[in-house]
DNA sequence: TATGAATGAGAATTCATTCAT
DNA sequence: TATGAATGAATTCTCATTCAT
């Protein structure tokens, strides 16, 4: 009569980190199925009761690692009122992030990237999955947090856009080095370098 | 060398870069043989007169690009002694790469990245294909530069490995942001304001 | 009959009538248990309480359909005596069961016909889908007639088993191509005229 | 240095007729490719090369058959002035197709008409596959025999495509029949009687 | 040497059926 | 009795690689 209870979005959420694992590992093209099926323990077409397609999945994927970044980031920049203040915390929550070790998917952002300027061409309007559009909200808040240092005095009268793409970039390429060999250097104290010496560089002496 | 050899070496040559742009258009794993065999203006079975296998051309396609890099480099840097210009000359040479109007190929970067990264872990001795290998080697010659710089009282004493990894990471997310977007900034003077905030950062004042 | 076994009975009825309808529209192989559960408004594995496999549904739908089509025309035939108004009530009985608008499965006909086929030359021993059976009983059954009327006087010495086939052959004729074009002319007519046409032609002048 | 030399035509003839025999054996979605690969004595991924998909091969099988009744029936029709003659002529054309040795795809028809009617109200433009249409045509022929008859005083005044539809739904009536049982009636005779009924129904006596 | 026709291993996806609740 | 979540066998289609010419 009654019938099977199961918590659909809990399970949907474990097939999901199951295949960001395996998307970290092996890519999207060579993830298969069943793999993804093997690490969730589950049959490989219970997986389909829950997401229509492979593709599907990546994109899902990407909204979710998305919003643990975003949330992330919102979360550490919150309450703070000082730019330069803004700006460390910023670069600290990209590197909690990662520097995590709960999370054996990071990896996957690779994948992002690789799959992201693949289609950075293509229009679609159901564009779900949009790296261009991500990296550009990322610079749009590092812009408006210099803009607001500049205008209270305390930055020089820099190129916001090349400081900013400066900024996120040398947070990813730091990234890609440390996922390559994780004992070279501790990302967090890295970040933290990374920041001083950008500030440093922008701040007015 | 024969006139045979140089024949076949040409046309060696032509295949691997029209594998390049169909693996920086496609991906590694989305990129069809008889794609490269189009675009290479040969038949399919031909490819394998010159190369053993698929991955055997991802491998050598890899190496043609580091080649590139490292000659680029080595050219920029070639007669510099002062620690600041060599530093200047190592971005723009990276630069220099990429923002070649005759090079069709280089979001191959970041399948070599994706790819680099999915292989890191492995141990093979027949590792042609070496991410991790390459970027050290960038490091190592950074550090170097700082090292003079620190040695010679210009630099600070600084934490060399980090902005050695600072630096490349940089300028690797700044290419990154750059080709999903080329008209938003120019990459050269990017280059350039990186440069000068990073020196900025470690020079003694 | 116990109240129960009714309710069991109208429960596989209404399943089956759900079935039929879906196999009218998308055929034995494209039809879903799925698609059946829906139609009958219950639950995919409760179809399995009331039928042991998608091949006892098809089965019991055509006993269900041949039964319906038979006591259609003992019906009509029932009381008749004449032989040429025998011939003209199995025709209209024909196209009795057809021109229904309650039946919104009558193409489920052309299922049966190609399935019916496709198994024509098994020898089962629990062949309970037997096309070929159905068919020869309905020429057993005209060619009855039709030697009736040969006896009395009224038709001519004709081949009874061709004109037989040719009549029943016929009507399924006029059928499939009043489905594929309801209004192209009104079923119940034509198959008047086809009655009086063949009856012309066989009945001594 | 010549390339291998294959008749392409050729060949994807032998598959079409392969895969006709395969439908007609078990329906279009029971038919599988390994099935028609292993007819045609050719390896499954070959169909692709001469087929893009399943569905392709079951339209064109579908032409090749609409074709091949045409051209049967346009040849014998074809220097007949005489309307009767003409009726006789369509009527044995058809018969002809059918009762010939050589062919052992002739159940086809079945798989036709059951998925014909299956997509009978489908609206694509792209409809390779229309059985409606053919139904039309041929109707509209025997139609305009049908009147030619009338006008020269030779047929009665008759309803035209009524009596159409009867002469080719009579046909296929037969055929379906004549399929399941082959050693029932002769259909070269059956069909000769079928005229021979009809024509004498429409007369003018 | 060059070619592209042929191939089959392998991957995504579908769906009848089972079974725990 | 009723259910629908879970499953894996089976099927379509892709593509790197082979090989006859």
């Amino acid at each position: 009569m009654s019938p099977k209870l199961v918590d659909k979005k809990a399970k949907k959420n474990t097939i999901l980190k199951a295949a960001m694992k395996i998307f970290a590992q092996k890519g999207t093209a060579n993830a298969k199925m069943s793999d993804i099926a093997k690490e969730a323990n589950i049959g490989k077409g219970t997986i389909y009761e829950y997401f229509k397609s492979k593709e599907e999945i990546f994109k899902e994927s990407f909204n979710y690692f998305q919003d643990e970044l975003e949330s992330n980031i919102a979360r550490h920049i919150f309450k703070l009122t000082d730019p330069e203040e803004k700006l460390k915390a910023f670069i600290h929550s990209f590197a909690d992030v990662f520097d995590d070790e709960k999370i054996d998917y990071i990896e996957i952002i690779f994948v992002f990237w690789a799959e992201g300027i693949r289609h950075h061409e293509e229009d679609k309007i159901e564009k779900i999955f949009d790296l261009k559009k991500m990296y550009s909200e990322y610079r749009k808040l590092i812009i408006s947090i210099l803009e607001e240092g500049i205008k209270i005095g305390k930055f020089k009268d820099i190129d916001t856009l090349v400081i900013a793409s400066v900024l996120i970039g040398a947070m990813d390429g730091l990234i890609l080095q440390w996922i390559m060999d994780k004992n070279l250097f501790s990302l967090k104290k890295s970040a933290e370098i990374l920041a001083d010496t950008i500030i440093k560089g922008i701040k007015k002496s």
